[in-house]
DNA sequence: GCAATATTTAGATGATTGTCTAATTATCTA
DNA sequence: TAGATAATTAGACAATCATCTAAATATTGC
C-alpha cells in the first residue's frame, strides 16, 4: 500500500468530506459533488488523488460513474496507524 | 482537537518517522535529527507543525529541549478515523 | 448521426509547504 | 562574564497543491 499517499490524500478537508459522503454508500461524481462548492473539474481532480491512493473505486454505470469506499484498505490504514501509534496498556480500549 | 492540523502534520514521511522514532521514549531535538540528513532549522519546523497538532509535547531540560509523544491525542486520531471509516460487519477483526 | 448530459483532461494561477542560510535566544561551564 | 553548544526564528526560494476556465471524451436518446 502508498503509505504517502493515503496520508496525503486524508489531509484535504474536500477529500474527507468526499469519503464521508460516501459512507451511506456509492454516488456518483454529480451526486457527490452537489454537497462541495467547487467545480466539477476541482471534484475530478480530488477524485484522482483518492483513486490513486486506493481509498476510493470507480465503475462506470451508463452516463455516470460511481464511487464507493475500498473498505478493504481501510484495515490497512488501521494498521498504518497502529504502527505509528502503538495502543500502550492504560490508553484508548474502553470508553 | 484541530482535526485538520492533524492530518496536515501527517502528510509528510519525515513527521511520521518522527513519530515513529519517539515510540521508543522521549529524545532531545539533537537525537531525533540524527536519523534524518535536513538542518536543524528544517527539523525545528516540524517539530512546530507537530506541536501545534498537539502530537507531541515538549520540556525543556537544561540546554536540551525534549520531545515526547502525546498519547492522549492518538485515541482521539482513532476516534477520528474511526468515524472516517465506520468499520462494518465482516470487515477487519479477526485476520 | 447529433444534441444533451456527465465526467475528465489540459493548462494556468495563487497559496501553501519543505528546505536552506543566517541570525537570535537559551543554557551550561570554565 | 565569555565561549560553546542546543534549538528556534526570520526570510528567501523552488516545488507542490487546490482551484479555476476551456476543451476533450464518453454515453444516452431522439
Amino acid at each position: 500500500m502508498k503509505q504517502q499517499e493515503v496520508f496525503k490524500a486524508m489531509a484535504d478537508p474536500t477529500r474527507r468530506a468526499i469519503l464521508k459522503r460516501l459512507q451511506s454508500g456509492p454516488l456518483n461524481a454529480g451526486e457527490i459533488g452537489e454537497a462541495f462548492d467547487i467545480t466539477p473539474a476541482s471534484l475530478s481532480h480530488h477524485f484522482a488523488v483518492l483513486k490513486h491512493a486506493d481509498l476510493v473505486r470507480t465503475e462506470r454505470r451508463g452516463q455516470y460513474i460511481v464511487y464507493s469506499l475500498n473498505s478493504t484498505v481501510f484495515e490497512d490504514l488501521t494498521r498504518m496507524l497502529l504502527d505509528l501509534f502503538p495502543p500502550r496498556a492504560g490508553s484508548g480500549g474502553k470508553r
